[in-house]
DNA sequence: CTATGTGAACAACTTCACAGCC
DNA sequence: GGCTGTGAAGTTGTTCACATAG
């Protein structure tokens, strides 16, 4: 397929799912797959997984199936986690510590570099180890390290002052764990991490 | 619009979001709003609005917009959380406090009643103030107080096997934190909440 | 005049089905 | 024989545009 027209979002939604799976099947020392086996895992037809592959070149060998180590490698760099991004974490709460500590980005294409809060008795304080600072300073860490991710876990109210203050410095990508609606400009990348909502979706199909 | 036939999942996907931003504009005070309104907040088409809420009835009026209040209720019991589920959480570590200290599902229609752990050095010890308690009573326990919603925070190599338990006893909805990928039976809902997985996404668009 | 609710038109996405290669 | 890659067909989801109600 032309490796140059434009790539729905919905299928690049796919391609970390995909790739967890692929981890999964290389821990378990597997070397090969197919995208039948592969659909199974995931729910999807194997058609789809063709299809979404398609997309990026020709992974596979016809009669053969993918090379895990290979598609993984292709996958990653496709996704551009073929490398480790520095993540900026705003909010030096028990979730920001959850993630510091249980680091579920690791060997995933991040990393977490700095933690900012505004709170006067936390800065200079350490969360799991890592020193926080005042976010006074973000926009200055941020634009030094030349900083393009960040993480949102300050309360709603604060949320989109702290977005725009991220923007400002050249933030590019913000996952938001706050609990309300943002608005960020086209150029930058926003996704919601939101818990409750999830709930939500699956309760409708409760009882 | 017939109120019978079967409604998108994606649709369902959307309620939750209609329903954060309705709290927002509630908070602040506001009474009416307009599909237009609601469109410019979210980032979507204010047809797309009136379309997803015209699969469950009528609720606003014409020439004048929706009442938010009426709108919040009618959206809270379509998706069923006019209640509060209980919810069961397995895996006692930072997230799981993070969860229980920040509680963001307060007013959603969720509230956490029991957290279990296997580890013997954790189990009677007590986490932001909730008992820990032993996954070997988790079938009992689940059964007895008739739960139906689980948070999955437990390491990837054991998910699967508390995800069988938690559907043996009964569990119809799972939200997973575990960075792998799971099977349930087709009548239990499962959601995975991958921070890792959202961020790669975001990644693809960098640079 | 404003804003909803909704068929009809359109666009996006998924599945089919098979040629081609291993 | 088995499995990929992909146009074509089919399905699902979104937007248009307007009749209708306030």
């Amino acid at each position: 397929m032309a490796r140059f027209e434009k790539v729905p979002d919905i299928v690049i939604g796919r391609l970390p799912v995909y790739l967890r799976a692929l981890t999964r099947l290389a821990s378990e020392g597997q070397e090969i797959t197919s995208s039948q086996q592969l659909g199974k895992m995931l729910g999807v037809s194997s058609a789809q997984i063709r299809k979404d592959l398609s997309y990026f070149g020709e992974f596979g060998k016809q009669g053969m199936g993918y090379n895990i180590a290979h598609l993984q490698e292709q996958l990653s760099a496709i996704l551009k986690v073929d490398r480790e991004w520095e993540v900026v974490v705003v909010g030096a709460g028990p979730l920001a510590e959850a993630l510091i500590r249980e680091d579920p980005f690791a060997g995933k294409g991040f990393r977490i570099v700095a933690l900012f809060d505004s709170r006067p008795e936390r800065i200079g304080q350490r969360l799991a180890g890592m020193e926080i600072l005042d976010s006074a300073q973000l926009p200055e860490v941020v634009r030094q390290r030349g900083l393009k991710v960040a993480i949102l876990a300050v309360p709603a109210a604060e949320a989109q002052q702290v977005a725009d203050t991220l923007v400002a410095a050249g933030i590019k990508a913000i996952l938001s764990y706050a609990s309300t609606t943002l608005s960020v400009p086209p150029e930058v990348r926003l996704q919601y991490n939101d818990a409750a909502a999830q709930l939500q979706r699956m309760a409708y199909y409760l009882q």
